[in-house]
DNA sequence: CATACTGTACTAATCGAGTAATACAGTAAG
DNA sequence: CTTACTGTATTACTCGATTAGTACAGTATG
């Protein structure tokens, strides 16, 4: 049976670039093994028509997926969601080690101690709505 | 004796705008108090040819801080660094509780915990060069 | 072979942000 | 009064990213 990844739960923010949050939304669910390995994905204009955006940004989309290397594709086939422990293990890192480099990077700028910003993650983890 | 605040060792990377990393620089000085209240800033023209810009892109992050409060400007005297507790606070605020809470909100994205943030964020702090 | 799908390449249009050019209005100092 | 500074307003230019329009090439299926 072919598993296809679904998107009724993407939704758009109005400051990213589109084909950006679509990459980024297959990426997560790869992340968090939503979406595996030879799960099918839905032709560009399938795609298009689902998220009301033209087919060229789902294309472009595409194009970005493929260079990232998590999706493949064939001329007649369409794509699919293409994972191994490399892929797994550098999504992981972008979506996590990277996240944090950056906030270290930040936090440094502004004289913030690892102290101080451990406290003040606590304090702020569970603050919001 | 006025004290000019100077700006020899602000050096611009080419992914934000001029007039951001401008009020950034600034803002970070008053939060490091290395400049203080009444502390006199470069006129318009001064600034451009010393930073080597267009004096509209330094206009432009006269009006950005004079907005967020901690400039002000008089039209013959130029501009001078305003502060007081509430600025202070409200900077302190930007520069450290804003970007906590932010990478807080990037970390619940990709499903991590508190802890394995805390973890991360030890393993990594002095991983720099 | 014809139809209806695939993906792709190329070009054009749009849009907004950032930067720059220029001219104007006011004032302190000589 | 003139000069040389202030800041400011208005407009135009540039540039790049994003999105859109259109046409093309290939293939599986009937």
């Amino acid at each position: 049976m072919t598993i296809v990844v679904h998107f009724h739960n993407l939704q758009f923010n109005n400051k990213d670039p589109v084909y950006i949050q679509i990459a980024y939304f297959v990426k997560r669910q790869i992340h968090l093994g939503f979406a595996e390995n030879g799960d099918k994905l839905p032709s560009r204009r399938e795609m298009a028509a689902l998220l009301n955006v033209n087919p060229n940004t789902v294309q472009k989309a595409f194009k970005l997926m493929e260079e990232e290397g998590y999706v493949h594709t064939t001329s007649t086939q369409g794509s699919t969601v293409y994972t191994n422990e490399a892929i797994m293990k550098s999504i992981e890192e972008e979506l996590t080690k990277q996240l944090v480099d950056d906030f270290i990077k930040s936090a440094k700028e502004v004289s913030l101690s690892i102290d101080r910003v451990t406290e003040l993650l606590r304090e702020q983890w569970n603050e919001r709505e």
